[in-house]
Formats: structure tokens, sequence, C-alpha cells
DNA sequence: ACATTGACCTGGGAGC
DNA sequence: TGCTCCCAGGTCAATG
């Protein structure tokens, strides 16, 4: 489900609600996720208290006194923030109680989440420390992607969902970026000219953030942490769209598979 | 080093 | 109603 845009949405959905406060207890229900949920969690988090909320890519990090709790949201997770008692329904996985009777809920149908613990610095952990730079950051720049693109064969649409070149792009935001930069999803990454990079580079920063400014994309289940939808659906130019007409040219939109990924294209305004 | 494929899961919709 | 098949916001590990 989440790309970084709803990851995003999430973090700033339940960072005022557990910033500060301390974990009163952790309620595992399903360990088995995309790796094994930490078998001690509850004694791991018993009494720390919760200083900061960041994210790195799609992840989140809850970052305590004595470490940092890693959360991936897979393809179908998702984080509320509920007072304790709620009945919990199918798919509730974790519960993070808090001192003030509020608790933090993982539902994950698919289970490709991830909960894991870490002390010292979150960001040299195994599944972190590789990572390319923020999209948002100024280290993603026209510079950067380009020098990374020589050489590479694959399609550029394969190569800017690779978490090693820039985190956090997926496919709904490659597929609208491509759009927006009027390049084919289907092209050699390491054929592409550095001006045309520039382009990319502005459509990927234009796109996630007018994402982020309208809570993310809600397709079919994506929730914010208060239970709301995200709005960016109504702007998307290609994704889901095909036989549509294009919003520039008015011809029907194309759909192709990328790397085993659903991919959508002007065939007209995308070269 | 790079490119491709399979694997992990459940739910929903289409088609019969 | 119910079965089977296909698809879905991710990404790691294994394989050439």
């Amino acid at each position: 489900m989440p790309e970084l845009p709803e990851v995003e949405t999430t973090r700033k959905g339940i960072a005022p609600h557990l910033q500060g406060r301390t974990v009163r207890e952790v309620i595992v229900r399903q360990r088995k996720l995309r790796w094994p949920v930490p078998r001690n969690l509850n004694a791991l988090l018993q009494n720390q208290v919760i200083e900061q909320i960041d994210r790195r890519g799609k992840y989140l990090l809850l970052r305590m006194n004595k470490g940092t709790l890693l959360i991936h949201l897979g393809m179908s997770g998702s984080l509320r923030i509920l007072p304790s008692q709620t009945p919990v329904q199918k798919h509730d996985h974790v519960d993070i109680v808090l001192d003030n009777g509020q608790c933090l809920r993982l539902r994950d149908p698919r289970r490709f989440g991830a909960v894991l613990w870490t002390r010292g610095d979150p960001l040299q952990h195994k599944l972190l420390a590789a990572l390319g730079p923020e999209p948002l950051s100024n280290a993603f720049d026209a510079d950067y992607l380009w020098q990374k693109s020589r050489g590479r064969k694959l399609a550029i649409k394969a190569f800017i969902m690779d978490s090693k070149v820039v985190t956090g792009v997926g496919n709904i935001y490659a597929n609208e970026a491509l759009y927006l930069a009027g390049i084919h999803p289907g092209r050699a990454a390491g054929r592409i000219a550095r001006a045309r990079y520039a382009e990319l580079v502005n459509a990927i920063k234009q796109v996630l953030e007018a994402a982020i400014r309208q809570g993310g994309t809600t397709l079919r289940d994506f929730t914010a942490s208060d239970g709301k939808p995200g709005y960016f659906r109504q702007q998307l130019h290609v994704y889901e769209r095909e036989q549509r007409p294009c919003h520039q040219c008015g011809k029907p939109l194309q759909q192709v598979v990328i790397s085993q990924r659903a991919s959508y294209y002007c065939r007209y305004c995308q070269r």
C-alpha cells in the first residue's frame, strides 16, 4: 500500500500522540511478518520514553531512550492511534500501549510489513544502511541520478524504484513522475540525457510533495492514522487509467508490464 | 556489478 | 453461491 507520501502522512499523524509518552505495554498477536517480530518486544520497550518519530524512505523510526523501533508497512500495513480498549479486528498484529490509555495499533493483512528493534544508530541497521538518498533532500539532484544511471540497461521505471538508487518511490509515483517528465517508462536508464534527468528529478519531488499535501493516495484501503483517506488519487494522471484519455493530448493511455509491475504511460507524450 | 525471478501473504473482483 | 484465477501502494534473497 504505502509509498513515501503515505508513510510520511502516517508519521505526521502519529507523532504528536507518541512524542514524550512512555510505553506501558506491548501486545504482539502475530509475530510472523516480513521478518519475525522480536519475542521479547514487550520487555524491550516497557517503560521507555518515545522521544522522536522519524522517517527514512518507507521506514518509520520510533526513537526511544535505549534504541529505535523500526516499522515498515509493506504493501498493506497501517497504523492507528486508538483507545487501548478498542476491540481488535482481524489482522491487528501489534499494539503499543501508552501511559495515557491510547495505543498505537498496527494492522497488516498481507503481513509484508516489519517491526524490528535496534540499538545504536538505526541508520546503520542492515535494512537501512544501503538505502539511497531521500528524494526530497538536496542530495537527490540531476547530477546524482544521471551519474548513477551511467551504464545501466534496466528500464528507467525500475531504476527509480530501486531503493538503493533513491528511496521511497513506489509504483504509483514512479508512473506519475515519468509522465510529468515526458519519459517512456521502458527506456533504458543509461540512455537518457542529463537534461532529462533534471526534469525527472523535479517531477519526482513535485509529485511526492503534492501527494504529501493531499495526505497520500487512497486506492483501496490506505487510511491515515485518524482513519481518513488520502486525496491525491484525484490528481493521478496515469496510474490505473489505461484506455482513458491522456490529460495532455487526449489519446488513450497504455498499460504494459515492466519488471513485473503494472506501468501506465502515454505513447505520444512520453519518449 | 548488474539484471531477472521467485518468494512471502491475504482479500477482492472478474469470470464461469 | 461458490469455485478458480488474477491482481494489488514492497523488497529481499537467490540465481545467472
